[in-house]
DNA sequence: CATGAATGAGCATTCATTCAT
DNA sequence: TATGAATGAATGCTCATTCAT
């Protein structure tokens, strides 16, 4: 089978130009240990071994290159999420993986957790791109499932789904971010216990 | 008496020069809204009414401005924390308050909060700073006031002094960061109840 | 053949790209009546008719491009200078012609002279530069002829090799300064006469 | 006698302000170190230990004030000068020692000597001071005693005498300019040996 | 006699971006 | 598919100089 550690391998990634990968990959490196706006055109190019203006080929311009980094993240979480949420019954139960998951890419996945926090957040034009269709599809998902829970009575439903929704985003965000920024240990097992308790205390419906 | 809100109004702020003043306010202002990589001293001067060159007149760079603002914040909520503190008895009361004080000060400037928690925490110039000194001193107050409370038997003593004191002053990031980093709302009150619960009930003496 | 007045044309400046080509020409230009320092990056671009940005794709700084400039300077007189000392036999009648060369290339291009002499001497990163292992090279040179010429018993063997090299050099700076700082004639042949008469006076073996 | 080492002390150096003094006195020292355009406004005024813009109350700007600095050098020497040739007799002794003071004092003095030969000759505001005046004194004095070997039959009268003072400065500054500019010793008693056997042979007058 | 406050013009250097080939 | 050459608009910072007091 095509995967590596339960996640799917894109089978576009293959036909990507090489140049397009360099690019890419170079930026991924570079952001573990610098900001991106501390990240200059040159860089990338040095490190990707091409030259700058390849980037302006494949890239509207220096954030758009970001946002298609985001994506490849994004993308890739996609599809293991999808995998992780397979044969798991109730809703309640695939929030408690989704959490999981979503901790756990972070814990792992550093720079993308950096990308999606603290570089693209206050920027606009994230807002207007592609890659954060990405991020409102994942969003749905998350509604979807709370809707499902309500639908079968394990979820409250005198709490707005939405406002549910935000408040496990909202917790996720919050409790992993002074981790990533100050580059502390990020705990999956530890963090996601703790956060069902309190969330699912709030949230499970009480069976009458 | 000469006291705004309890804070002693620093006497040598009269006689600081007024273009030297005008440029710290103008980049207190502009930090509300911009971050401070993203901020010109171009911007800084056109913003306080003189030219860049007056800047270096008052300030040895760009990052030692930041430094003198900080400078500002934390001698105030030195003198605060001081007035805060009158009166109160027992160790642990005095953390309690402590620790809504300084949430209070985070919820309250924003921008001061930003400074210290994202701005300098990175920069290496800052830890040699005098500014940093004062930080130090703040953390030194903490730490006698947990001192206070283990030779009063209030607080454990089978924890060493400074873990506690990190614990402490950790928490109180970790609940702020999202808050001032997205720019929600922080409530003192519910932040200082949560977190005394959670570390109260950590660090205080059982008695036998 | 392809010679200007003997000297090789560097088949490599053809393919260097015309934006070098003009900045390091404009420099030269300009250093013929200001001093290096006096001289702008702005000045500089404008004079060659680019951008200042270009001036920092092909040199690390300012003081680097003076360094190329310098480079240029001594390449082409190290190749002249080999090709004045063909055909020659004798030590001293070789270090006769290459005082002459050296008096003869400061005479002829002040630029080059007043580079070496006032403006990269005083500044370590000259010394720490690529170019500088070029005026070694030529050192080496001349020791070697000194050498040469002790092997041969032209030349006393009772005085250092060294001691006898820093003696020539220091002598033919000694005659040439004035006459560049002050824009005064520099003759060639007459400084040859003079300075070869004291020196070979003193170096010169006195056949038993 | 009011004296040092023969130097007549300036009356009116004791009733010039306090602040003049200091400044002129801080820019000496300074150049011991430091060329001229190197040195600031601020570190000449800090060294002296007033403000900037007392310099601006003496000297009309930052040029004009090193040329006043010449000027005291200059009259100094010229004063010792005056000293110096008391009681000697014939052109050609007195041309002798007048060589001899103006190596000496360039010799003991290379803060004078710079600013004269490297910081003032390239700015044409120079030649429309009141400083150059003593120098073209001093000049004057040096062709009267030309014109005095020539009247007493010392010197050859078919030379011009504007051109044997020519090649008699000229020879000083040229056998002083390396050892200035290199920070070399600089022997007054054996250059002046050599300078006037070489000088002395060309114009004096060969008795019939 | 001296200062404190402020400035205008300029400096070397950086960087994302463009375009003809 | 990729490059080499070039740029425009800043950026943080410096410095001689002015002027009211």
């Amino acid at each position: 089978m095509n995967t590596i550690n339960g996640i799917m391998k894109r089978p576009n990634k293959k036909n990507l130009p090489p140049g397009r990968l360099k690019i890419t990959q170079a930026l991924k490196t570079l952001l573990e240990h610098k900001e991106f706006n501390g990240i200059t055109t040159a860089e990338i190019a040095k490190n990707a071994g091409v030259t700058e203006a390849l980037i302006y080929k494949y890239f509207s311009d220096k954030r758009d290159l970001l946002h298609e980094v985001l994506r490849e993240y994004l993308e890739n979480y996609g599809v293991q999420l999808e995998w992780d949420l397979k044969g798991i019954k109730g809703a309640i139960n695939k929030l408690r993986k989704l959490i999981w998951s979503h901790i756990n890419v972070y814990a792992t996945n550093r720079v993308f957790a950096r990308i999606l926090l603290v570089e693209v957040r206050n920027h606009p034009d994230y807002y207007r791109s592609e890659t954060y269709k990405l991020v409102q599809k994942y969003s749905d998902t998350v509604l979807s499932i709370i809707q499902e829970g309500i639908r079968d009575q394990e979820i409250r439903d005198d709490i707005p789904p939405k406002l549910i929704r935000h408040g496990i985003l909202g917790s996720i965000e919050q409790v992993c971010l002074s981790g990533i920024i100050f580059g502390r240990e990020i705990s999956p097992e530890d963090l996601t216990e703790d956060l069902c308790e309190f969330i699912f205390k709030g949230i499970e419906r009480k069976d009458v």
